[in-house]
RNA sequence: GGGCGCUUAGCUCAGUUGGUUCAGAGCACUUGGUUUACACCCAAGGGGUCAGGGGUUCGAAUCCCUUAGCGCCCACCA
């Protein structure tokens, strides 16, 4: 068969993938072997394949594919989430488009939309990862609003409800007027911005003084109740106990005293506006102030912003300004750097809001989380300065706010009865919902018409949160034999970007709820970056199209290109020059095969000595190797398990074994001599599988014709053998031997056709893997002597070996002098500076044996090659 | 403002307990090579004051101090 020159991954990727797929290669069912565990982060529904995805999602199969074949029972559970506000935004977006207000709606036609969405979009993801060969369990597909999933949510609402840690609070939240929903602290972004620091008088009621509050929201001021200053302030202390008239409302309000002023900012005089700072909230609450909200939900101004309501509160800043300036209270404007918060999705400014939402109480909960990762190293963090990070959330943890204005998710399940603040109960269904609420509000006659459910749905994190476990069923049916059997869990990969969001919280709820870890290693990521260090971003046109890349490189060379450069925890340059070393890499093991493949096999003739010693070392050596991998792999060094078996393959398999057992063109190889090659080039295969899947299987099967249980994702990873370290060693010096024969001829340009002989000193007996020296020296002999007659030619050295070739050019004389007397130079310097330590007496006296010996061992190794040297120029 | 981390070859990064010729890898680069698996290739080679300064030590890329630059996380100073 012929087999093309180029491997052309389109023609393979999907047989293959399909292949896997219908013998269900990648489904789990619980038995007797040992689990190996990965529940995927699951990516937003209707999201599409990125870098980030890309990376993390290689990551995981790689070391899933990995475990499965090292014998565990490899479960790779994938899904996606619903991401309520990001989903719900868009179904907003698609619907306006389609000239449908949102508002128009009611909540049930809202939902059918966003499900029609879902189901036209969702899972096109899922379909990516396929391309990119994934090989997840995907009967064992989730949603995070699948009817059980959703009910698991619940029953934890509740049941965190009942158990006192979900309660309902009027507080402070950072609302997002666009989305118009709370967020959570972790979902707001402090960007930078310049501002302007207005100063604005306030006139004192019977005085004519004024004072000056700076302020950045001028606007607010008309949700205004006090003025406050530091108590210890002098310049305030003939003020005590006065009224201040806040400018454009015509009301008056107290001047008040507290420490939380700071005297040396601005005028150390401070508006105090309770509805709109968190900060004035607590003033306004320590000292009975007045709540003034302003604002509807989405920031425009309400019947409180006098004529400027209705406006937005940017637009409604500037006329505010221009008004206080006409009045002649702006005293001055300066311009101001500060942070302001921001929406992460939709990148509003946060408006600090007073409202009703439900709360999880952590710092409790947090505890066995905190314990697992900081103390008793139950789950490792990778990289470890994660911890860090780690640490300083938890023990400074907030409670979590849960509710969301938003309709799509899983709507919590409190119902109100009356119109009293306790006058609600929390149950799964409305019929219990119903007794509840009878029970506790006395009131049996109480109907099901009569309970209103609470509008909003949870934080989609909420659900997340539960993620290892839900998979499983294991919140509803803590017992069942999935959940019992798989769970903890052995590893996740994401990014640091949700370590707070996610991560945390799951190991949070895997002990509240199982009582243990929800996973041993988290592997973190880092960002994919361009390849001038900027964050791929759809504004920036930086991010290449995943499937693209795919397209063009094949799916193995672009998780090759990935796995080239990412360190977990480090960002990641991405440069799609990595996929065309991928590529290459590819074509260079197709291209091997196509040469195994190509010879006739002689079963008549004996092997020779060149393939037997090559063979022999490659052996040891792969086995040596396998043992660095594994240890790759242990510490989830990817990357460099990745380059150790790149240059496995290309060089010591390609360049060194192929080139020795590679028979005389057009003559057939021995047979004893094929079958090794093919033993090892399979045992390559083995190792490069979880990286290049597509690529390997079809060497695999190209190989060999298999049964369907054969097939190389389901054969053995390879367990390494004793080797012997001399001979590999040894075989280190032959390839320098042969590297020096090479120099020599390009420096002399002797033409590689043209075969040459070598000398060589110093030794007694054949040099070890001698053939592999004639033959890819390309020699007629070597010939061991105490040292040649003629020295006219050049010489190199190896080790302790001494090399010479002969030739007929007398001007080599000259030139071989300068170098001996260039490498006697460097050796005596050398020397020099071993002498000087070794004569050091603090070295001698403090240096550990084994150092001092090493240094011995230097120093008598460079007088006998100093020996070599002189002895070599006295000849010449 | 508080905390953490980084700075090693042109680029991206390893460098484990301070000690083996330890200053490395891949890519890029230079030179030579193509009827003989692969030019998506082969062979050989050049290239670094380990960010700067100081200290500890017999010995420092590695430990300590310091300066500069970069990055990340956290925090309510209007």
């Amino acid at each position: 068969m012929e087999i093309p020159s180029k491997f052309d991954s389109r023609l393979v990727e999907t047989k293959w993938y399909r292949f896997w797929q219908e013998n269900g290669y990648f489904k789990s069912v619980p038995d007797e072997r040992e689990p190996y565990t990965i529940v995927i982060p699951p990516p937003n529904v209707t999201g599409v394949l990125h870098m980030g995805h890309m990376l993390n999602n290689s990551l995981q199969d790689i070391i899933i594919r990995r475990a499965r074949m090292r014998g565990y029972n490899a479960c790779w559970v994938p899904g996606t989430d619903h991401a309520s506000i990001a989903t719900e935004a868009k179904v907003v977006a698609k619907l306006k488009l389609e000239g449908i207000d949102k508002s128009s709606l009611t909540r049930e036609a809202f939902l059918d939309h966003a499900w029609d969405w879902t189901h036209e979009y969702g899972g096109v993801i899922l379909e990516q990862l396929k391309k990119l060969g994934c090989s997840c369990d995907w009967d064992r597909t989730k949603f995070t609003l699948d009817p059980e999933m959703s009910e698991s949510v619940l029953r934890v609402f509740i049941d965190l409800y009942n158990k006192g840690k979900v309660y309902r609070g009027f507080r402070m939240v950072n609302w997002d007027p666009e989305a118009q929903t709370t967020l959570s602290d972790e979902e707001v972004i402090y960007e930078e911005k310049s501002g302007n620091l207005h100063h604005i008088a306030y006139q004192v009621e019977g005085s004519d003084e004024q004072v000056i509050i700076a302020t950045t929201r001028p606007e607010t001021l008309l949700g205004d109740s006090a003025v406050c200053v530091h108590p210890e302030d002098e310049r305030y202390f003939h003020l005590k106990g006065k009224e201040v008239w806040v400018p454009l409302t015509g009301r008056k309000v107290p001047l008040i005293q507290d420490e939380y002023v700071a005297m040396d900012f601005g005028t150390g005089c401070l508006k105090v506006t309770p509805a709109h700072d968190i900060n004035d909230k607590a003033l306004g609450e320590k000292h009975g102030l007045e709540v003034i909200d302003i604002f509807n939900a989405d920031a425009t101004l309400n019947a409180q912003g006098l004529e400027f309501e209705g406006l937005d509160r940017f637009v409604a800043r500037k006329k505010i300004v221009k008004a206080l300036d006409s009045l002649g209270v702006l005293v001055k404007t300066e311009s101001h750097i500060h942070k302001v918060g921001t929406s992460e999705r939709t990148k509003a400014v946060i408006e600090p809001r007073l409202s009703d939402q439900w709360f999880l109480k952590m710092e409790e909960l947090a505890q066995p989380a905190i314990e697992a990762v900081l103390h008793s190293d139950e789950i490792a963090l990778l990289p470890e300065k994660f911890k860090n990070t780690y640490r300083h959330w938890m023990e400074n943890i907030r409670d979590w706010n849960i509710s969301r204005q938003l309709w799509w998710g899983q709507r919590i399940p409190a119902y109100y009865y009356g119109t009293g603040v306790e006058d609600f109960v929390v149950a799964l269904t409305l019929e219990e919902a119903l007794e509840a609420a009878q029970n506790k509000s006395g009131n049996a006659s109480l109907k099901l018409e009569e309970l209103r459910q609470d509008e909003d749905v949870l934080d989609t994190w909420f659900s997340s949160w539960l993620w290892p476990i839900s998979v499983f069923d294991g919140i509803r049916n803590p017992e069942n034999e999935e959940i019992e059997y798989y769970y903890p869990t052995q590893d996740l990969v994401t990014g640091p970007d949700i370590l707070f969001f996610w991560v945390a919280r799951m190991i949070i709820s895997g002990y509240e709820y199982r009582g243990e870890k929800p996973f041993s290693n988290v592997y973190l990521t880092g960002l994919v970056r361009d390849e001038k260090g900027r964050k791929m971003s759809k504004q920036l046109g930086n991010s290449p199209d995943a499937l693209k890349l795919i397209e063009n490189y094949g799916a193995d060379a672009v998780r090759v290109g990935l796995m080239l450069s990412s360190a977990a925890g480090n960002d990641l340059l991405f440069d799609e020059s990595l996929c065309q070393q991928g590529k290459n890499f590819a074509n260079k093991i197709w291209n091997a095969y196509r040469l195994i493949e190509g010879w006739e096999i002689d079963t008549e003739i004996q092997p020779s000595t060149a393939a037997t010693e090559a063979l022999d070392w490659y052996e040891n050596h792969f086995n040596k190797t396998i043992l660095w991998v594994d240890e790759n792999f242990e510490k989830y060094r990817i990357s460099d398990a990745l380059m150790t078996i790149y240059k496995l393959i290309w060089d010591d398999f390609c360049s060194w074994l192929l080139e020795l057992v590679k028979p005389e063109y057009g003559k057939p190889i021995d047979a004893a001599t094929h079958g090794r090659i093919i033993v090892l080039f399979e045992n390559n295969l083995r190792l490069l599988h979880p990286f290049m899947p597509f690529l390997t299987e079809e060497l695999w099967h190209f190989i060999s014709a298999r049964a369907t249980n054969e097939a190389l994702t389901v054969s053995s990873w390879p367990r390494s053998e004793p080797y012997d370290s001399e001979l590999i060693t040894n075989f280190e010096i032959t390839k320098e031997v042969i590297a020096g024969i090479r120099k020599f001829r390009k420096d002399k340009n002797i033409s590689f056709k043209e075969k040459v002989t070598v000398y060589v000193t110093n030794s007694s007996a054949p040099l070890p893997h001698e053939s592999c020296i004639i033959k890819l020296g390309m020699l007629d002999e070597i010939i061991c002597s105490e040292a040649p007659e003629d020295l006219s030619g050049g010489s190199f050295r190896v080790s302790k070996l001494e090399f010479f070739i002969p030739t007929l050019a007398p001007e080599d004389t000259e030139a071989e002098k300068e170098k001996l007397h260039a490498e006697l130079k460097y050796t005596k310097g050398f020397l020099d500076s071993v002498e000087k330590k070794l004569a050091n007496e603090r070295f001698v006296a403090n240096a550990p044996e084994q150092v001092i010996a090493i240094e011995r061992k230097k120093a008598a190794d460079a007088e006998d090659k100093i020996k070599m040297l002189q002895k070599s120029l006295s000849l010449l």
